[in-house]
DNA sequence: CGTCTATTTGAATGTACTCAAAAGCGGTGG
DNA sequence: CCACCGCTTTTGAGTACATTCAAATAGACG
């Protein structure tokens, strides 16, 4: 399992000692999912902070017709949960897919606690994490509510530019917030 | 200088000995803002996590077009701030102006630092903050992919039933993402 | 009380959506 | 490795939700 991604990753913000990198590192189980194999289902408790190793997760919500919205892209690197469920332990809205074959390291909520209390460095390091994912909830959020459709695609591949070209059309459309069929007229006439 | 609702709101999530609460208290500098009055402008840096006591905050962007576009609203027992700027110490894209006659209390990010080393419970405290925060967002920007304005402003008054009689239309309309005008409109048919 | 700002109203416009159907592409199994 | 099937992407026509601009009215603060 590929740890070596998950130590730089955490370096990046704290620095541990190697028997705290072992603690760690003992900590953290490894999962494999296939293509569009689930890993969270919505009406599910959220028990695990997940950190992909390879591959790409994608969470998104289901609006009362049916249709899907995408919240998070999840390459390799970086962190995702359905935060709401996590913290409250209350069954959650997200679903979690896997885009294609991926391979995550699950920490439960029960070792992050524990860990929090043992080795404050890591609760500096989720906040940290927590607040930059506030930063760019916000920044997104205020660019639905004053950018166009065009505006927030050229956003988007700015900030996710191998995304760009490995996901589906529809994938990128639902995340800036239009149908399938309007973002292939948008990239015509563009 | 009303440090009760402060010292509430924190035993919120974590408890303090009463030596810990008077050192914390003694970080906290009192500010009082009159009504329009700015806190912070685009350009400059957040240099102060913004606890409100008394009146009513607001963070707004301008866009290209030099229209205002409200990410948050502070009313008494909120926290506020340019979080892009006062994580990254760099000049923001926020205003925060109070809504009316305001009464702040203000913690330095020094200050703030020094007490996460001093007082890990303070990390703590923080982390859930920005937890909170952060779901909170994630929850917005969904319902602005998926959701009406009327819809969106239905879940607006669930969620600041006070704020809803007390704000100014216009500005509940750029909360939600509308132009006065529409908001206006829809008042009327609804 | 006067002035400035918020709110309303109306008409024309635009951006993005819905529905339907054809065309293209890619993963999976044989 | 190929062919098929299913899903993605495209295309077109009609529609809806929300905006822009202009102007009248109402309301609130100093």
């Amino acid at each position: 399992m590929n740890t070596d991604l998950l130590l730089k990753n955490i370096a990046k913000h704290i620095q541990l000692t190697p028997t705290e990198q072992a603690h760690f590192i003992a900590l953290m189980k490894p999962r494999s999912l296939k293509r569009k194999e689930m890993m969270l289902q919505a009406g599910e408790v959220s028990r695990h902070s997940t950190f992909v190793t390879k591959g790409c997760l994608r969470s998104y919500t289901l609006d009362k017709n049916g249709y899907e919205h995408v919240l998070a892209f999840a390459p390799p690197d970086w962190w995702i949960a359905d935060m709401y469920s996590f913290i409250s332990q209350k069954p959650g809205t997200l679903y979690i897919e896997a885009m294609e074959p991926t391979e995550v390291l699950l920490l439960s909520k029960a070792d992050q606690q524990q860990l929090y209390g043992d080795i404050p460095k890591f609760e500096r390091f989720f906040r940290i994490i927590v607040e930059n994912a506030f930063v760019s909830s916000q920044q997104r959020l205020l660019d639905n509510l004053s950018l166009t459709a065009q505006e927030r695609f050229r956003i988007f591949c700015e900030k996710y530019p191998s995304l760009v070209t490995s996901l589906p059309r529809k994938q990128i459309a639902s995340y800036i917030g239009v149908t399938p069929e309007f973002f292939s007229k948008m990239m015509k006439s563009a």
